[in-house]
RNA sequence: GCGCCCGUAGCUCAGUUGGAUAGAGUAUCAGAUUGCGGAUCUGGGGGUCGCAGGUUCGAAUCCUGCCGGGCGCACCA
């Protein structure tokens, strides 16, 4: 409806700046938008603004000459000048209500768009190192993650969500020694200091490892007890990763493996060939990355005196695989706390000879907790949700996803675990779905008392110009655009905000308005509207991944 | 010291990328239903948009400098 406009009003420039001879074929970037206050109309355009400044004219003037224009225009009621120069319209009624049949026609499609244009596009988040459960900061990395990928792929992008793992290296050892330790202290060997990773779980793991092995293993030589417990506990608490994932109705199509990087050699040949280019040098026994002249700090340590590759080298190669893969932009999602990598990463897509612009990293600012009206950082405290299995176990994967997507990713957010926990008219999740369900209900009520679902083409759509309804449509008819803009600002909270203004719109038609009553006419047309309502509510919160229920 | 994010109502946060009189929820106070789900709806009070400059027709939004909070500045990952 917007693009309709946005037409209708170039056309008219078109035809006026023939007619007066202004010599400016290109009316410039001018803005059409729905005003913030209603009594302006349905879109208004700072278009005789933009144009007062370029042809050295009254804003006011030109906006009268303008609207002339639409004088016996079928598409709007009223085109009227305001305030400083805008010029606001509003269409006559039947417009809005005849693109509710592009609703129910798309149905389950409803809500995409093709501003990607079958791009691919990766989006690597989670990631996170498996030596030990996710915990609530991932848990927010993850609902961001999946509802962004999920974005862009309704957006008309190719998307691929990948995860990348850590499964090799210093930690791994680290995971190993703890993991063993605990064993043998399960088997009556007190440690004599403080294993590596001293979380409660690690005697889950260690346990676990008994079980499947044999006490026999603990008196095993040490480097075959020790990769054994290594490549145990790494893959038991993947596994519980990604059950956790599961269950908060998080989906990935590719695991990647660090380990693959450095057993195929890939790690190597490419550090090889950095150095053949320039881009590698020595310094102190150490190999070094030319990052300080691509906008880093300084240049960082790829391989270590030592001998020994460091993270950043993997993840060369891991970024490398990346840019082969073709992907015209590569979304990372990481914790705040990383933010220092941005610009380092940056530098390794230049060395690769990629552009850095094609790199889009959305930091994920900290969560914290509050719990009986107390506020707790994210730190390890008695009787406080740490992990995401904790929260979503407690509070449900539907208000947890709904709570970290409610807000703008760049801020820290405090979770309110009560409010989210609350079954009221508080918990904004809840106000959000009590709209679907509503609807749902609507149609078995209308169903029990012999009311069919009308077919669109046999409603009288003119009957659906009540000032409640029409807030409703234009509303509702924003879907789309609403998905772009998520997409274009890589934040899926603005989906969120526009659903619980659907939500809020619609309780208030329904408690002013009947939908099924003696008038079939008007039973009709409002059931169509209804109808195209429920699709938008599913399909948002479908993007969200947040269930939509019949029932509640 | 350097860098990134944040600072908007008592509290938690939006603000369509520069537009018109700055908005929600919550808390608080006062109300609404003999019909489709009260998990709903209506109204009131509540603001120096951290501070000070600048840019222009127009700034919560862009620029500069301060102040405050968080997080980073490894041959860890």
């Amino acid at each position: 409806m917007r693009i309709t406009v946005r037409k209708a009003i170039e056309k008219a420039y078109k035809e006026l700046n023939d007619r007066e001879g202004w010599g400016e074929a290109d009316p410039g970037a001018f803005d059409v938008s729905p005003p913030r206050e209603e009594k302006f109309g349905d879109f208004s355009t700072n278009l005789a603004m933009i144009l007062a400044a370029r042809l050295k004219k009254k804003p006011r003037d030109l906006a009268e000459k303008l609207a002339a224009a639409f004088l016996d225009d079928d598409l709007f009621e009223s085109v009227e000048v305001a305030g400083p120069g805008f010029m606001n319209f509003r269409l006559k009624p039947v417009h809005w209500a005849r693109e509710l049949s592009r609703v129910s026609g798309e149905a389950d499609s409803f809500g995409r768009t093709d501003l990607g244009q079958g791009e691919k596009v990766m989006v690597e988040f989670v990631s996170a190192n498996p030596t030990g459960p996710l915990h609530i900061g991932h848990g927010r990395g993850a609902a961001v993650g999946d509802a962004l990928a999920s974005i862009l792929a309704w957006a008309g992008y190719d998307v691929t969500r990948e995860y990348y793992t850590n499964d090799v290296g210093l930690q791994m050892d680290n995971l190993g020694r703890s993991t063993l330790m605990r064993a043998r202290e399960a088997a009556g060997n007190p440690m004599e200091e403080e294993p590596p990773y001293r979380g409660e779980y690690m005697k889950d793991v260690a346990r676990a490892f008994i079980e499947k092995y044999g006490p026999e293993i603990l008196s095993a030589p040490d480097d075959e007890a020790l990769t054994a417990a290594r490549r145990f506990a790494s893959e038991s608490i993947m596994e519980g990763i990604r059950k956790d994932l599961a269950d908060f109705n998080v989906r990935f199509d590719v695991w990647y493996s660090e380990k693959t990087l450095h057993d195929s050699g890939s790690v190597d040949s490419l550090i090889g060939l950095l150095l053949e280019k320039g881009l590698i040098y020595e310094q102190e026994g150490a190999l070094w990355l030319k990052t300080g002249e691509q906008g880093d700090e300084k240049d960082r340590v790829v391989r270590r005196a030592n001998g020994v590759t460091t993270y950043l080298a993997a993840d060369i190669a891991y970024h490398k695989t990346k840019l082969d893969r073709e992907f015209s932009t590569l979304v990372n999602i990481w914790g705040a706390d990383h933010h220092g990598y941005v610009p380092r990463m940056k530098a390794v897509i230049s060395a690769l000879g990629g552009d850095p612009e094609k790199l889009v990293v959305r930091l994920v600012q900290l969560v914290s907790l509050k719990k009986g009206g107390q506020s707790y950082a994210m730190s390890t405290r008695e009787g406080v949700f740490t992990t995401l299995r904790q929260i979503i176990d407690e509070v449900g994967t539907d208000a947890v996803r709904y709570f970290f997507l409610m807000r703008s990713s760049d801020s820290q957010m405090e979770f309110d675990v009560d409010l989210a926990k609350s079954q009221s008219s508080e918990n904004p999740v809840y106000y959000v779905q009590y709209a679907h369900a509503r609807c749902c209900s609507i149609f078995r009520q209308a169903d029990e008392k012999g009311v069919a679902e009308p077919r669109f083409e046999e409603v009288d759509l003119s009957l659906l110009t009540g000032r409640d309804e029409l807030r409703l449509i234009r509303k509702l008819l924003q879907l789309p655009e609403v998905v772009e803009l998520a997409a274009r600002s890589f934040q899926p909270h603005h989906i969120t905000g526009y659903l619980y203004e659907v939500a809020g719109l619609f309780h208030f038609f329904y408690k002013h308005n009947r939908v099924v009553s003696e008038d079939s006419a008007l039973t009709a047309s409002r059931m169509a509207l209804i109808r195209a309502l429920q699709i938008t509510l599913k399909n948002g919160l479908e993007i969200l991944g947040i269930n939509a229920p019949e029932k509640m």
